[in-house]
DNA sequence: TATAATCATCGTAAATATACGATAAAGGAA
DNA sequence: TTCCTTTATCGTATATTTACGATGATTATA
């Protein structure tokens, strides 16, 4: 029976829940179309989803589902203004998100 | 004809074949087996594919392929040592995560 | 009120990811 | 050489993701 493990140098504490987040964000990212979505945004602070619509090759509804992914995940959030949606950066969760990556990294 | 697109605040210069590096970077950590084998790897610097599958509940042809993900898209170096492999952190690569990880948010 | 504009959601087809057992490859031990 | 250990890869079944058109919901405008 070989079920032995090798000691640790060190430990990596993050909460089951915490982990499920940052890994929910890794993969809303790891999408060519949501990355390019979030460096848009990123650029262009303050813009409604059709604008996104018109700079992609891709059909409306499949955008507002990327969108919802990112929301999700908690990059970004919409407000809702007349009949169009804003959308812009979630400053707080994209700060905290950098920071996992430098305490785990 | 609507096709107009609101003017950018900055740029956000990233090549091509950089941003679909960096793309398959967070795909890599954006799953919760491999982002464990990942953690696992910070604690333990240095083991084989074999102690990851005894401390993983799942298959170690499943486990393999994980570590094919992550080796493709460069977190992590095999080196391999008569008939095992053992794992390390690719640190050049994960510094440049980092730092991409940094510059655009 | 009727029409247009804007966006989210639904249903679904196609592509991709994930997991497993079986097998192959390669080195070490008997 | 034969057997064992270790790991990667193959083939495949299932699950998830992605993309689209169609539709619904909501608000503004004529």
């Amino acid at each position: 029976m070989s079920e032995n493990i090798p000691e640790a140098c060190c430990t990596l504490d993050i909460s089951d829940e915490k982990q499920e987040k940052l890994v929910a964000m890794f993969k809303a990212l790891g999408n060519p179309t949501r990355f390019e979505i979030m460096k848009f945004l990123v650029t262009h602070p303050s813009c409604i989803t059709g604008d996104i619509v018109n700079y992609l090759p891709i059909a409306q509804a499949t955008v507002s589902q990327h969108l919802k992914v990112l929301r999700d995940a908690g990059f970004i959030k919409g407000i809702i203004t007349g009949t169009a949606t804003q959308y812009c950066l979630h400053t707080e969760n994209i700060d905290w998100f950098r920071s996992k990556v430098g305490d785990i990294f």
